[in-house]
DNA sequence: TCCATAACGGAACGTTCCGTTTCGTTATTA
DNA sequence: TAATAACGAAACGGAACGTTCCGTTATGGA
């Protein structure tokens, strides 16, 4: 029952002196497979080669690394993922977070999330690219509602960034430890306190 | 240059038919010398045996597996951290963070943590274990700073969970991104939102 | 039109680490 | 005194790493 599937029995030979996107596209979708069926545990260069149909030079010709090859899976899912302030931070932060768990749990990027924090834990370059180029890209949107509530002056610009880090903690904490399913009940507490306006 | 050091001239044959506590000891120092000197990604179970020149066998009758040396070596070293409600749960979380804080980047007990959510990733029983004994051990004593808090009448008891959420994501978020120093300005407004009265 | 070029899948490389087993040694405990 | 069990060391089979070859395929510049 652990037989390697073959999802493209379609082979892909060279079309030439120039990378073949189906090769790319085949990889990612592997990997994708992967993290769903087995999580982390079962995420090695491996076994996304056996699955794609693809020569491991293939994929390190793509990704330099394993870190690489995750980071592009999580943003090609995560690119459906909007968040448009109202005029409501704290409901807005409530739906985008109802919105981001049920996109972790509904998918195998909750999976990839966990196993993308997990790889930049060994490898300091990756933890570099992810802090400097996937976060800011990944949280432009969220904070995006941040900044619309300091345009309205619901909240002091100087307290983006604790809020922002606030909801970036909230959200992981509860992803690393596998409670997405039990953690929901805290979401609109945890919300309207990161939200709140300040002063006593 | 990268010659496994000896900490320990001395050999630690058996003493008979019972566990060697020098041995527990040599492989707790020795793990603990690794993280501290590699991280994460230069801990092995045979770079931890070389160092405490101790069979991995020995390793694996005091531990089964290395997430649970990791929770041990971190569990050995937290121990002196204390915290004790005064009447302001702002300044007792602001204070404790700072703690924390200087104890992650003081000692190798930063690495460690990130080493053990690594783990954890990759290891669903060890994730449990994390989740049902060490975590709810490691935050009995700051859990204790909101249930006075309750206590005081200062925050609702429904609200427990929510806040000890965000307080706990807030530290992982800083310490998985190696951004412990940057981070510490946030310290104080994230933490009075966290102990804030609730409504408006 | 021809041919240097480069990506393709596949196989094998040497290394590292896993967790386990085997070994002779050591000293306790029954 | 004899059974017991932990000790360090070495080696096991298996998996994964990242790299290097291989023969094949088709492009794109000369």
């Amino acid at each position: 029952m652990k037989a390697a599937k073959a999802a493209t029995p379609v082979r892909r030979a060279s079309i030439g002196a120039r990378r073949n996107p189906a090769s790319q596209a085949a990889i990612l979708a592997a990997a994708r497979a992967v993290l769903a069926e087995d999580g982390y545990a079962g995420f090695s260069i491996d076994a996304v080669s056996r699955r794609a149909g693809a020569g491991k030079p293939t994929i390190y010709r793509w990704w330099k690394n394993r870190a690489d090859l995750l980071m592009e899976v999580y943003a090609a899912e995560k690119a459906g993922i909007r968040a448009v302030p109202s005029a409501d931070l704290a409901q807005d932060l409530i739906d985008h977070t109802s919105a981001l768990w049920s996109f972790w749990c509904g998918t195998p990027s909750g999976r990839t999330f966990r196993a993308l924090l997990a790889e930049a834990q060994s490898d300091p370059e990756a933890l570099a690219a992810l802090r400097e180029k996937f976060l800011p890209e990944r949280l432009q949107d969220v904070r995006g509602l941040f900044t619309a509530a300091v345009a309205r002056g619901d909240i002091p610009a100087a307290e983006v960034e604790a809020r922002l880090s606030l909801y970036i903690g909230f959200n992981w904490f509860y992803v690393l430890t596998d409670q997405l399913d039990a953690g929901q009940a805290s979401i609109p507490a945890a919300m309207r306190l990161i939200a709140a306006r300040s002063g006593p």
